[in-house]
DNA sequence: GTAAGGATTGGC
DNA sequence: CCAATCCTTACT
């Protein structure tokens, strides 16, 4: 079984509201398996929960479209897309079907920013919907931390979205090893 | 069909 | 500070 993985997150991991999966995958690691099988396993250091249509950051408070359907669905699958022309934010869906909600992957260890980690990982539209319980080029590996710590701060990029949802401390980032 | 704007980045 | 760059969305 050429894509075993004994460590591997399961789906039932990304089925929990988002808030509660942040501080949860923060540490865990990152596995992308490349066509040359070249594999790259990198620790999450900086996640953003954008967490159901009431959230003015969120894509899906603008409705179901196209671009944003793959957030309706139940956890475990990837809402990525393209911003400012160029760079491609990869999300992963959360929570059950019909709650839309997804974590931004702003920062690998050693990787700041969530352009980068697209750029690192060569990732685009071609893993939009990717589901991570059984894709065999991405997916999600356990790594307990013994006292973990992380802190919590404003979502970057979103002063349009009015104080309240500008200002809530959705941005968790890790802050021991 | 047309237009506006964005969950960023790197360079000035 | 600001341009790059193109997809998605909301209009006419």
């Amino acid at each position: 079984m050429p894509n075993a993985c004994f460590n591997r997150l399961s789906k039932s991991f990304f089925e929990r509201d988002v808030l509660d999966i942040c501080p949860d995958i923060l540490g865990k690691y990152l596995v992308r398996k490349f066509d040359d099988g070249r594999i790259l396993r990198k620790k999450i250091t900086e996640v953003e929960a954008y967490r159901g249509h009431e959230d003015l950051a969120c894509h899906a408070s603008k409705g179901r479209t196209p671009r944003t359907e793959i957030m309706f669905h139940s956890g475990g699958v990837i809402y990525i897309y393209l911003v400012y022309g160029m760079y491609w934010m990869l999300n992963i869906v959360s929570g059950p079907d019909d709650h839309p909600q997804a974590l931004l992957i702003r920062s690998l260890e050693g990787c700041t920013g969530p352009g980068k980690v697209t750029k690192l990982l060569e990732t685009g539209k071609d893993f939009y919907g990717e589901d991570l319980g059984i894709s065999s080029r991405l997916w999600i590996e356990e790594n307990d931390i013994p006292g973990k710590t992380f802190i919590t701060t404003p979502r970057v990029g979103v002063d349009y979205a009015g104080d309240y949802w500008k200002n809530i401390n959705w941005r968790f980032q890790l802050s021991s090893q």
